[in-house]
DNA sequence: CACCGTAGTACCTTTCGGAAACTAATAAGC
DNA sequence: GCTTATTAGTTTCCGAAAGGTACTACGGTG
């Protein structure tokens, strides 16, 4: 376990700093898919997991088990049969998703400037 | 190796699309950090290292290869002894950098609406 | 020739991630 | 009453990838 102790100001460069590990949590492909996935509404385990293509259910659930340690969704259950379970963004998880939803948009935007994937693959 | 090969229009959660190589490599803490540590100018192996507080020069290598293969920034070899490489943002790289940088400021302005990341911790 | 700085690599351990099978709770159908 | 279906995961297994530490290569300097 890291130390998160930076006194002074806030630094993502710095390791100590918390802004690391929320940097962590956040510059990650399935944080920053999932939570732009919540963008317009509540959603189901089983929605965000078709949403999110390719996505393994142990890996949804650990990426969505962080984001709300982290505040940023809520997870409720409703005890309906068969089970029922909604995750939906808290106000901080709502306010994460500008600077994702821009890095998203980017990255579509300006896919054709990039060199093609199959060539970089094959290069390593 | 994953097909790359997305008809249609591009989306990021389509994982046959080459935006999600794109997104994954940028949606990742060495990647933002590195990129945003180029931003006012070129720098050496050796700066970006201490810069990136915590990196270990094999995840840095590995880090600046795949931004290299991907074209967002460029290795230069300067034969002065001792050796001495650049990296610096292609323009490409460049345009990357606002959204990363809107991120790392977003999480920085952000901090404090996080829960203490050693409870987090320590609740695992 | 030992030593320095720079930019990495080699080796090894640990963790992550994916696929598939399995669980729990309950209800509907036969 | 037994089987099947649904939802939301968990478990297990295993290969891939990440990560840390120590070492190498290179050429000059003292």
């Amino acid at each position: 376990m890291p130390t998160t102790s930076c006194d002074r100001q806030h630094d993502v460069y710095d390791a100590s700093c918390p802004c690391r590990q929320v940097l962590d949590l956040l510059a990650n492909k399935w944080s920053a898919l999932a939570l732009g996935a919540l963008e317009d509404g509540p959603r189901r385990f089983g929605a965000l997991r078709d949403r999110l293509d390719g996505v393994s259910p142990k890996v949804l659930t650990a990426t969505l088990r962080k984001l709300e340690d982290q505040g940023l969704i809520d997870r409720t259950v409703f005890p309906s049969v068969p089970l029922h379970v909604e995750y939906s963004l808290t106000p901080l998880g709502a306010d994460a998703c500008a600077p994702l939803a821009a890095l998203r948009q980017w990255v579509v935007a300006n896919i054709d400037r990039f060199p093609d994937q199959a060539a970089v693959a094959r290069a390593s």
